[in-house]
DNA sequence: ATAAAGTATAAAGTTCACTTTAAGTCAAGG
DNA sequence: CCTTGACTTAAAGTGAACTTTATACTTTAT
């Protein structure tokens, strides 16, 4: 069982953050010894990856909220969480073509910017 | 020459928000009509799409200022401004690969759905 | 034994990028 | 003429995701 200490420097999250979350409903079943200190287990770790995976990703926290939710629920939401986790890749697969279109648009930019240093050097133009 | 109107229904973009941004130095030259209303040409609509293009890619407001910043300095910012957008490409890079990296995780906890809900079917768990 | 470091909570504060509001100006149509 | 709709500004408000602060209790090290 780790403290929180421990838990900000395996996974570079703070440990305000990692509050934050628990409060949030982000991160069931964190455990608190006898004086009301947290205690995180191998489990709440994979948690704090999942939630720090889907946030990465740009999954707001209200549906990790939800998510989680419908987890405490139990098997009868597996399809539902499922559903969630297929809209979630789409969306990520539409993040990645955006991102790659616009990268299309920088590249043109930097072309623009090898011509335009060319022909200073052709003009002897000195920047 | 168009009317922040007609921008707002090229572009999509929310007059409010051309508003701001070229309050915030993100458009430069943008002229005005005798009665100080905002008129558009094809630079205008230019420096606009690649504004977005910056902001889908996550350059910050104050980066995009800087830039248009050296921009209106002239020709011997062309390096800089070059070297800005070189930084910019490497960091668009690195949130793909990040979307990759993650993705996978997504698509891993979507494997244990399938295997979950086969074992369900074995079982004749009804979900 | 006691100072320093760590942890807890609730509440307020911060940052970013807009968005909305309030109050006013101006041109065109009925 | 006067109302309607589009435009202007400055300033305040919003939402999301933390982050900081204040206060108090506990654990660790000397």
């Amino acid at each position: 069982m780790l403290t929180i200490k421990k838990v900000t420097e395996i996974t570079g999250i703070a440990a305000p953050t990692l509050r934050y979350y628990e409060k949030e409903g982000l991160l069931p079943h964190v455990k608190r010894n006898e004086n009301g200190k947290r205690l995180y287990d191998e489990e709440d770790l994979s948690w704090i990856h999942f939630v720090t995976a889907l946030r990465a990703t740009g999954m707001p926290i209200a549906r990790i909220q939800k998510y989680v939710y419908l987890y405490k629920e139990g098997d009868s939401t597996i399809s539902e969480r499922k559903l969630m986790m297929l809209n979630h890749k789409k969306e990520i697969e539409r993040s990645i073509r955006d991102l790659y279109f616009n990268l299309d648009k920088i590249n043109y930019k930097l072309a623009l910017y090898d011509v335009l240093e060319s022909q200073i050097e052709r003009t002897s133009i000195k920047i």
